[in-house]
DNA sequence: CTCTTTCTTTAGCGGTTGCTACAGAAAGAC
DNA sequence: GTCTTTCTGTAGCAACCGCTAAAGAAAGAG
């Protein structure tokens, strides 16, 4: 049933090509990398990558997406499978301080950096992440306000404040690790950064909310 | 003694126009701004332009200064004249929320955001910002050491770490004012940051360090 | 007035931008 | 082998980039 592919096969590897314009988009942001940058981190010349990836917004959001898939889906996992909305946290801010310094890649995040500087008529780009940050505040938000609602955080919590302080650290230690700060630093702020948070009410969990 | 000034007058104000070029750097980033853009942003013509400011970048730096100048000033002035570390990062961090969503202007703050994302050959601007956050985060630790040493602050605290949580903060916080975040929101967010710092000796103050 | 100085304007430089028409190359179908 | 399909490389499009030469306009000096 699978018929083979007519034609003249492609003769680099897709996903090879896409992870490195998504290193160049990560490191430099989407309107500085020119097509010229990506054809030569990508190895290939124009015509094959517009054959194979539509446009540069299309390759962009591709990009976007195998990043998230890369090194940020531990995001969602961490925040649904943790006991508590603070440990959560926890552990998401200590493994930003990680995956935002990991050697031989750009510093920070993708999502955070890499459409700051956008001109008018790429501002549809940058409108794209900002809403994936929103999101994954209000991600937090939802967790927080769980834990709050289970009796595990206290009542007079303010769990939208509390998230956007979390979203707040956790873009800060991008904007840190882009400027130099090595993992151990980001470490030591995210530790500073846990100590703003309410206690819990021990023995009590909110692993069946959500 | 005061010649008067020869030839055909200026026909625009020098300090308005930077200031329209200032705005344009602050919400958009230095790459994404062109000539054109700044030339309609300034109300003047290209050639009166290179004429008054030099080229881009001489413009841009100048802007920055205007920047430091009219927004950025109250920073090292709180953080000389509060009687303590904590008391200054806590009046700063509250100062950061107000500046970072000022009606009618950008949101956040230049410093951080004008030269994110920048292509290989301005990467000295991006260089030239990153040096000034990073000093101003050394400024910081330069003073909770201060109050570290006067027995005002923990023996066991980590200055560097401890200025870095606070520049950290207050980056985030500029991200979270350019994605939406109002100014009670952001006061809320420096609340909670406040709370990660660890407690003063009472009864002492560390006004004569520095 | 003329002369000099400095600004403003028009017009356009060489280079780069995102993107593509077109011809040639490499595969399967027959 | 030929035909069809699909990818690759050359070469170049119109539009924009930062920037400037050249000419005209508006001021003071004489």
């Amino acid at each position: 049933m699978a018929t083979k592919q007519r034609g003249r096969p492609r003769s680099f590897d897709r996903e090879t090509a896409l992870e490195q314009a998504m290193q160049a988009f990560w490191e430099h942001g989407y309107d500085a990398v020119s097509i010229a940058d990506l054809t030569r981190a990508m190895d290939i010349k124009a015509p094959s990558l517009y054959a194979a990836f539509g446009d540069k917004r299309t390759l962009f959001e591709e990009a976007v997406e195998a990043y998230v898939h890369s090194y940020a889906v531990f995001t969602v996992k961490t925040l649904a499978e943790a006991p508590t909305a603070r440990g959560a946290v926890d552990r998401l801010l200590h493994e930003a301080a990680v995956s935002h310094t990991l050697p031989g890649l750009p510093r920070g995040c993708l999502l955070i950096s890499a459409a700051t500087n956008c001109s008018e008529q790429s501002s549809d780009v940058a409108e794209a992440l900002k809403e994936r940050r929103n999101a994954g505040i209000a991600f937090i938000e939802r967790r927080i306000a769980a834990d709050v609602a289970a009796g595990v955080l206290p009542a007079e919590t303010d769990a939208r404040a509390l998230a956007v302080y979390t979203g707040t650290v956790l873009q800060g230690m991008s904007q840190q690790a882009r400027d130099g700060a090595d993992r151990a630093t980001l470490e030591a702020v995210a530790d500073f950064a846990m100590q703003a948070w309410p206690p819990e009410h021990a023995g009590e969990t909110s692993s069946d909310a959500g």
